[in-house]
DNA sequence: GCCAACGTTGGC
DNA sequence: GCCAACGTTGGC
């Protein structure tokens, strides 16, 4: 899940503990948290439209179908004038906040190792801000971002292409 | 600020 | 249903 760490970032997320992901608006996006995301689903909290994008904590679905109450404020940015309380358009999951990592798993990162290739995020044009993502490759995010939170900002670490810096 | 790649809107 | 115009996303 995407997030612009202005507006809502992985610290934001552990100070509030749980947090309903309303202002989606793109209906591929609303599909995947309604027909989709189950409690219990582990989420990778990806920070969007900052210095270094990346992949900056965990959290986890904590409740599902719940409608985006913000659809129905006039006052909010995400108001949609055909939205009705008898017939919601936008529904959202809640999320509740596992883990921040000291040290994001880059994007730059991600493109540098090969054995991301297929990693939706890294498709030229992937815009969606919430994607699904490989039983593997959210095991090797996992792996790749606590060994490097684990030792500091600044390693290198071998990949398939030769010495890679975090 | 640029720009590619979408998604959405609305006329026809 | 088609499609041009426009808006948005998001990396760089």
């Amino acid at each position: 899940m995407k997030s612009e760490p202005d507006v809502f970032s992985i610290s934001h997320l552990e100070e509030r503990g749980r947090s309903g992901w309303d202002g989606v608006r793109n209906y591929q996006a609303r599909n995947y948290m309604r027909d989709e995301m189950k409690v219990g689903d582990r989420v990778l909290f990806y920070h969007s439209s900052t210095a270094q994008p990346g992949i900056a904590g965990l959290a986890e679905v904590s409740a599902v179908g719940l409608v985006d109450p913000t659809q129905f404020d006039s006052e909010s940015d995400y108001f949609d004038a055909k939205a009705t309380p008898a017939q919601p358009r936008w529904w959202m999951v809640e999320i509740a906040f596992v883990e921040k990592f000291s040290t994001p798993l880059s994007l730059s990162y991600l493109r540098s190792d090969p054995d991301f290739e297929g990693l939706l995020l890294l498709r030229p044009g992937q815009r969606l801000s919430i994607q699904p993502v490989s039983q593997e490759h959210y095991g090797r995010i996992v792996e790749l971002a606590r060994r490097f939170s684990s030792v500091g900002s600044q390693i290198a670490v071998e990949s398939g292409r030769g010495v890679t810096t975090c």
